[in-house]
DNA sequence: GTGGTCTAGACCACG
DNA sequence: GTGGTCTAGACCACA
């Protein structure tokens, strides 16, 4: 698979394995990456990336610390069995829930109008 | 002023002090805290949101150097003259955009439809 | 408190930050370490057993990540408040269980008698 | 023989190959496989247990190298010659210490009475 | 080829 | 003072 599966944003303060982990965790649930298929090897996306493959391997092992990835001996990590898309869209919403009520009290903050906002986030999600 | 202007969120991932500069910026943008007025002292904040008054001493100190606050001696810190309202909805908007384009990576991530999010991300801002 | 707490073989198969999160699973469902106690900083640790501060960092990040410890920020690491000892000697022995059942499937293969096999485990339970 | 002399656990951290040498050196020295005796194919063995043949090649060659094994031409590998039955239970038992010194640390860690954990190994040995 | 562990050392964030 | 992140590089274990 493709090393360009992730988006990683050196100078974001998420910190870089953390990202991986949390992409990792909606591209599954989102049914984009399905249980078995074989990830990019950890030099792979650190070479593609230009980070350090540590950086790497520490984001693959929480993610299978926490069930979503399974180590396959001598081929690499695997999406794993038991981490399949999440079935109802109430549930994959509900991963983005606090995402949204932080922009809801930041708009209120801004005495923002929330059509604007609306207007703006539907724009923003229709490009590709 | 009221201590509780500010919403804290201890448990956060961003550091508490970057919370009320952040709130700081939004609250003065959008025009719900008008130039001249003075802000709670940093003991209160302290004792009411139960943080380490060093943290709030900080938030102001960094909030002064971008020019959104200005120390009156012997009355505490206030909002600086130069630091009213953002004119436009558009420029309030621009302050929202980092988080609204990461909403709508992650909701691509999640393969949600669009108006699934609006809908609830609509929902959310009415709430008061 | 002192960094003497952990028993660390640096030759061990096991690895050295899995050797600490394993000790610390024990010592606090054992109840020698109690909910709210301060933990010795990484740097002691490491110090103390001439590892790498990163290592020890890393074991506190899994446990914290387990529910174990939590950050008390400024303060370093303490056992977590919803971390007590296991109430009852039937859950602890459960944690030994993996052990006990390996050393009766090596003792098999041994045909070893299970008196000498008791015998001996009594007497390293004895001292101390 | 049968492949199934060995008891392989392919999710546990020790490594496969040394599941099976250490096997094989407990059911050499217990008396269970005696010298001469010819071992399964290496082929038999992954096929049975769906493990790499490499992995059981590695295996068989590591034993051979510490001369529980012989190889003989054409027919397989088979037990030593010079790996017979360890003698006294005082001999087997050795082989068992580094394991049991363990069990009573981690006893001793989760502050198990003596008792409560011999009456559990006890009961574990006297199962089949 | 795969991932895992550890080190030495730099730099940051928080209090 | 505390822990967190990242790098560069070595070495090991497994298939």
């Amino acid at each position: 698979m493709d090393a360009s599966i992730f988006a990683i944003q050196p100078t974001s303060a998420e910190p870089i394995y953390r990202q991986i982990v949390e992409q990792l965790r909606r591209l599954i649930a989102g049914g984009q990456l399905s249980p078995g298929e074989l990830l990019p090897s950890v030099r792979e996306v650190a070479g593609f990336h230009a980070v350090n493959p540590m950086t790497v391997s520490r984001a693959y092992g929480i993610a299978e610390s926490e069930g979503l990835l399974e180590r396959l001996r001598g081929k690499g990590m695997a999406i794993a069995a038991g981490a399949g898309r999440a079935s109802t869209p109430a549930q994959r919403l509900a991963l983005l829930e606090p995402q949204l009520a932080d922009v809801a009290r930041q708009a209120r903050e801004l005495e923002l109008p929330a059509e604007s906002v609306l207007r703006r986030l539907g724009k923003l999600m229709g490009e590709r």
